[in-house]
RNA sequence: GCUCCGAUGGUGUAGUCAGGCCAAGCAUUCCGGCCUUUCGAGCCGAUGACUCGGGUUCAAAUCCCGGUCGGAGCACCA
């Protein structure tokens, strides 16, 4: 028997057995190993400007974790490098996560902690585990890709000890003194061996100013920071895979607990400005108005256009934890979108590039749109129009409509195509024909800007002027209206 | 070049660790239809994928070996 055969036969004598239950799609993480009674986790962004739509996805995945196992989650901010900090991030960051719904319990701010480090490097250097340096970057890069530890590697610590002081007190420039992760010199991977550790920054730091001069780099910062803050789980992009490694050299030296780690991919986000470098200096010349001008992928520029916080949350659930690199979907992550907010928006009519039509209507006419059309409960937009009327009509539409083609005006009346003007009809069509909207004589104007850059100007009806809300404008778009502007959501 | 990571329809993801219920699920996009006043929502339908080659096995998307392709790292950035 063939298969289709014995579906046939299974089919007629036994239905029931090949009802196959729907599967139950629900998007979820997988769970995580080793978790004994909470997690302990963190997000650790870099102040160089506010969070963007990338950043949303660390921030996402650590607060789903900690909502699901108890624990709590920290915020770390990463200002150990005082050349690439905007000092605004340090205030815009917070609000960005409390936008997204992310929980942060305990905000932990690198440059208050730096006397801390240099007591933990102090320590690690008497325990033979780090050791100071004076060459020049070249020559100690050259000797360390040909596996070659240099002079001071095994110097004692007391040499090393006195040098990282000398470090301190600010008798080196920039560049002239470091302190060195040993690890091993014949590490397969050039950049585990012997990393770097502290390094020599005179840059003026926003926070601190001109008070320190010799900085952790972030592998050093980190390994100390995720032990004594606690961590349990720590989940990144793989771009910190090489970084991983090195900083367990730190954990493996003090016989700490190593955390579990994860890695996800890269995300490609198309068409969407991003770069913080791009974006200030955007700003700084006058193309971008803001970090929320909607033309860019700042989360402040996402709210900006209306878009839930949940639907972040929904996608980044969605696209896991995994290593492969992916295409951020604007499609799919609008869609989620729609899901989320279709229900509590209320339809209203815009036409953009208005033409008046003179409709000639022969007797009073009284338009009746719902509000939303699921839901008749929530009202409706009437107005009443006299005799010989006219109304905004989209220009675009006009050109597509043919002489003579009966249309229909959304929720007013039937229409036709008469000499290139659109005229009342009193015929009433049985087949399906086009629905145009329009907007009566006594609406508004409007621009509507969309993240492209390109700007509809047109009339929006009267009972829509003076929302504050992302509605839907009918055969447009979901748009957030901000008195006499909109910023175009999606479709 | 070296080190590491990855590969399921156009896109995203489930399944891979513990091979059989996968003749591969879900979402999105595109296309067609219905709903006879949205191009939104909803409903129905259609197209579309296991990177390639070997091997193990009764049985491979899943395990092993090799190739190809893609990505990341190779900073005194994070």
């Amino acid at each position: 028997m063939t298969r289709d055969q014995i579906e046939e036969v299974v089919n007629a004598e036994y239905p029931d057995i090949l009802i196959k239950e729907k599967k139950e799609e629900k998007h979820r993480l997988p769970d995580l190993p080793n978790v004994k009674g909470g997690v302990v986790m963190r997000m650790a962004p870099s102040p160089s400007g506010p969070l963007h739509i990338g950043h949303s996805r660390m921030a996402i995945l650590n607060d789903e974790y900690v909502k699901r196992y108890g624990g709590k989650l920290i915020l770390r901010i990463e200002d150990t490098n005082p050349a690439n900090i905007d000092p605004d991030a340090y205030r815009l960051i917070p609000e960005d996560l409390k936008w997204l719904g992310v929980n942060v319990e305990e905000t932990v701010i690198q440059s208050s902690r730096m006397e801390f480090y240099y007591s933990e490097a102090k320590r690690m250097i008497s325990e033979g585990y780090m050791y100071a340096i004076e060459e020049n970057q070249q020559e100690f890069h050259d000797l360390k890709l040909k596996k070659v530890p240099v002079k001071e590697r095994d110097a004692d610590p007391s040499y090393s000890l006195e040098k990282f002081d000398r470090m301190i007190s600010g008798y080196y420039s920039d560049g002239q003194a470091a302190l060195v992760m040993k690890t091993e010199i014949d590490h397969p991977n050039p950049s585990v061996r012997d990393w770097i550790a502290f390094r020599i920054n005179t840059h003026e730091h926003p926070r601190t100013g001109n008070r320190y001069v010799v900085y952790p780099t972030m592998n050093f910062s980190v390994s100390v920071d995720d032990h004594y803050l606690g961590l349990t789980h720590v989940i990144r992009g793989i771009d910190h895979l090489v970084n991983t490694e090195k900083q367990k050299y730190v954990f493996k030296y003090n016989k700490w607990e190593i955390p579990e780690y994860f890695h996800y991919g890269f995300i490609t986000i198309p068409d969407t400005i991003l770069k913080t470098t791009v974006i200030k200096e955007g700003i700084r010349s006058g193309k971008y108005s803001g970090w929320d001008d909607i033309r860019l992928g700042t989360l402040m520029a996402l709210k900006k256009r209306g878009y839930n916080p949940e639907t972040f949350r929904n996608y980044w659930i969605s696209s896991g934890m995994n290593k492969n690199n992916a295409t951020f979907s604007w499609d799919i992550f609008n869609s989620m979108d729609r899901e989320i907010i279709d229900n509590d928006t209320e339809r209203y009519s815009f036409v953009p590039e208005p033409v008046i039509q003179h409709i000639k209507n022969p007797v009073e006419l009284k338009s009746h749109a719902m509000l939303h059309p699921q839901n008749p409960e929530r009202g409706f937009r009437e107005y009443t129009l006299k005799p010989d009327a006219s109304i905004y009509f989209p220009a675009r539409d006009m050109l597509e409509i043919a002489e003579g083609e009966t249309i229909r005006l959304k929720d007013l009346c039937v229409a036709r195509k008469e000499n290139g003007r659109i005229v009342y009809s009193d015929y009433d069509p049985s087949e399906r024909v086009k629905i145009i909207q329009w907007a009566p004589e006594n609406s508004s104007e409007i621009s509507i800007f969309h993240p492209d850059g390109s700007v509809d100007n047109g009339m929006l009806e009267p009972l829509a002027v003076g929302k504050n809300s992302v509605v839907q404008l009918e055969r447009y778009g979901y748009v957030n209206l901000n008195g006499n502007k909109g910023y175009f959501l999606h479709r």
